[in-house]
DNA sequence: CTGTTAGCGCTTTCAA
DNA sequence: TTGAAAGCGCTAACAG
């Protein structure tokens, strides 16, 4: 179908090497022979085939990402980080969405392949020991996004200590009955999800350091959505003692509490304030105070690392953290009480 | 470093046919030769070059997905009805994301290519006359998804007609001032995006239909952003005589024209009914009324017309409309007067 | 400077 | 049944 170099070697009169050399711009061939196979090149409208140059340099140009719920604004946009940092060096993205433990599995058997890609980046997704080895036995660039693990890169933010931030702001506007809502243990298990659970760690550091009881009745636990929040939002707030703030481990669901807020005729922050996480487009629309963490810099920067070792760097396997900033709106106030 | 086929041959003390007939699951192998290549492989760890492969079939096993600015919610949805259906299929997806001319047309150049993809699915992005021509010369198949072209395949609606049906509802609210805002020519030209400018026919042809005056003080186009439609519907609001009701192009506009509401201390739908178009995930929470499309739908529905055509069908070039729904919420309500 | 000759890892005849 | 050989389109090493 397509011309092939050999097509044009013919046409041109030269030898098939000629041809190859002028394509990969080497001085060593004349200038009158050079012009020569470019004119034939541009009349047989001629393009290198990928396919071939790819099976021989073993190199793909391409990089593998491994994602969780790709349609979540946090995802996203960490996507669109490393698309644009892979784009701007020749390379292409192809993008696994993982919505199921099998599925997660299955990606991370059959994508960390040389033939397939030639690095690999997961987000959200930290391997487990045994997978990490065949990672290694790969010997395929890995690298994290927003997550980590022994011996591979990552970049990814402090959860805890943005968890601390959080709590901490809140107890310092004078809260004492502080809740916190984020994604169920059963859920965040099937992936290895940390960030929520981390932030809720730091949670608990926070009231503890300031001697403020941790209340079951407080930790609400659910799927990852603006639905089963608002569900656990509304039974908190039904408390006969309802917190006076709560923490949500996602601006998603920063806005189930917003909605279960408005349910029962609530106003935000009088009633009760509200701190999210991520700083998610509408965030700021909405007026929700929440921890901004750089979820485009994450991805690219992450694409930066796998490309550098792409190029045959081995940069030492540490994770890198990159700062969260508390962006304060109108869903945080004083408790009406203080 | 991977063991080869030629590994295995050797170590199975077979010829290299044997072992890609074992591969490729022939039955002229006996089932104890079958055996033994089985075993060295599993001992050998080998898995077959997917490269190599795709070198001798041509195909590629992926799909490659042009977009334009791929975080807006719709775009996203369309791309994960996308991944869903070619990962049911074992195809990969490879997503270009464009935001400038230039990417567009560096895209549209480079990606069509049979070593690079078995597919080119396009989003909203219809290609001109030359490039229709140069698309179909690469014999790939091509699929639009939220645009059409003559010559080509493609899913979408009927932007005019969704546009008429937002109005209609409008004026059968009993709304006689209504208001357009949506993407600015200038803007669209570049990408050739068509269905604001269609939505807005729809609106003219209704407003027309119902005897009401087409304002241009009514009608606002900017670029395709919250802000931009907020700063739009502001201008619209400070008019003397302003508008009762205004449909806007996307839902993100909506947005914007909701937070201009806002920012006068309007009331929805009191002092101005507002009505969208995608229903993306924060509509529901905002009680916004809007033109609901089949995103998914869209995207899983041009997914499975690429992996038909791949397969060798050739289905006639026809573009295939998906119907609209009107969401009704609580942004829409007679005008205060009426 | 340039043509020729091996392969890359695999599929596919073509004999045996 | 099975082994050997001929490529797929290209690069790289090797003679000229």
């Amino acid at each position: 179908m397509a011309a092939t170099i050999r097509d044009v070697a013919r046409a041109a009169g030269v030898g098939l090497g000629t041809v190859s050399r002028v394509l990969n711009l080497s001085p060593l061939v004349s200038a009158a022979t050079r012009q020569r196979v470019l004119d034939v090149i541009a009349e047989l409208h001629y393009v290198p085939s990928r396919l071939a140059h790819t099976l021989i340099a073993g190199k793909t140009r391409t990089v593998a990402t491994i994602a969780p719920f790709f349609t979540r604004p946090s995802v996203i946009e960490r996507l669109r980080g490393i698309e644009a940092t892979l784009a701007g060096h020749g390379y292409n993205l192809v993008v696994f969405n993982v919505e199921s433990a099998e599925r997660r599995n299955a990606c991370l058997r059959d994508v960390p392949r040389a033939d397939r890609c030639d690095g690999v980046l997961m987000i959200s997704l930290p391997p487990r020991g045994d997978e990490i080895a065949a990672l290694h036995a790969t010997k395929l660039p890995v690298v994290l996004v927003d997550t980590s693990a022994s011996g591979l890169l990552g970049v990814c933010i402090d959860d805890v200590a943005a968890g601390e931030l959080a709590t901490r702001t809140l107890v310092e506007l004078g809260h004492r009955r502080i809740g916190f809502i984020g994604d169920a243990q059963a859920y965040t298990a099937t992936f290895n999800f940390t960030s929520s659970w981390e932030r809720h760690q730091g949670f608990r550091h926070v009231l503890q350091a300031a001697g403020l009881a941790v209340r079951p009745a407080y930790e609400g636990f659910g799927f990852h959505g603006r639905y089963e929040a608002r569900v656990l939002a509304r039974e908190m707030l039904l408390l006969a003692e309802p917190p006076t703030a709560i923490f949500a481990a996602s601006d998603t669901q920063a806005l189930g509490i917003l909605e279960a807020t408005r349910d029962l005729g609530l106003t935000v922050p009088a009633h009760l304030s509200i701190i999210g996480f991520d700083d998610i487009d509408i965030a700021e629309y909405l007026g929700l105070t929440t921890v901004r963490q750089p979820l485009f810099e994450s991805g690219a920067h992450g694409a930066e690392l796998i490309l550098s070792m792409i190029a045959g760097h081995r940069p030492a396997p540490v994770t890198a953290y990159l700062p969260v900033e508390l962006v304060v709106r109108g869903s945080t106030a004083p408790p009406a009480s203080a």
